[in-house]
DNA sequence: TTGGTTGCAAATCGTTTGCATCCCG
DNA sequence: CGGGATGCAAACGATTTGCAACCAA
């Protein structure tokens, strides 16, 4: 795949969100730490690469992508703090580290077929799930002794 | 299985629970609404009751329990609120109507072989996860037409 | 040009904390 | 009695909002 920054702005584009700088930057800092960041997460980011975005801006445009399903938002466990991830086609959940934060993707979802048992079993529409996996990843284990 | 009040406080006794008014209560009520609550959930259950409890007990209590075990600390999707359920043996999930909040455990985890799977492959260490399932129930879908 | 987008500052919401008082063991 | 538990009020951190200025189409 191609990924030269004009190819992402189209992909904006393509799904009606207009271009403007702050969104091609979240946007492009989001695939770039592909894995889960949270808005403040991004805003470092941005500050670290000399530019300034607000913070309301992220939070809008996190809320935007989330809303056209570019972006899926998420909680990381034990904070307070909503973390944001870009969608992958094929639908993937995270294994997270808990202590370096680091994510591993792990695809396909695995939860398809058990969501169809329970809709069966319990009649109800189901419209999505959530799931997140926490450990510690081979590096921090080490760290940890 | 019994249910009456002394059995329930003899439980958090058990588990090094210090007996006291506003714990009694907030176990009971989590217990007699089997289910997923907020701790504003909490709050106003126990004013309808007639008691009174503080905010910043409610949130300590919970607190308490959910170090000792008894209590699953989660996020309700679309809020940024906590929601708070007792745990079960076996460890189950929640399948959340998105309207009326309703829940249904799911039991058992169908998630711990899956977890072998994934450590073998990534080798983390994996301390947990968090699953939950959202759609809506028999009774919402019919009141939505 | 012009309606959508942004930045700023202030408000909001859920949750946490310091401290004096209270109550269980 | 004494230490932990509570209530109160104020602090806190993340997120949201109103509004005026701005910018992409």
């Amino acid at each position: 795949m191609a990924c030269s920054l004009e190819d992402h702005r189209e992909y904006l584009h393509q799904h009606g969100i207009k271009s403007t700088r702050p969104r091609n930057l979240v946007w492009e800092i989001l695939l770039t730490h592909d894995g889960i960041l949270s808005a403040e997460e991004i805003y470092q980011t941005a500050v670290q690469q000399g530019e300034t975005v607000n913070f309301s801006t992220i939070y809008r445009v996190l809320e935007l992508f989330v809303e056209k399903g570019l972006v899926e938002k998420s909680f990381f466990p034990g904070t307070q703090k909503n973390v944001f991830s870009v969608c992958h086609v094929g639908h993937t959940h995270h294994l997270i580290c808990l202590r370096c934060h680091k994510t591993v993707d792990i695809s396909p979802c695995p939860l398809s077929d058990l969501e169809k048992q329970i809709a069966a079993k319990t009649d109800f529409q189901i419209v999505g799930h959530h799931l997140e996996i926490y450990g510690y990843c081979p590096e921090c284990r080490k760290i940890m002794k």
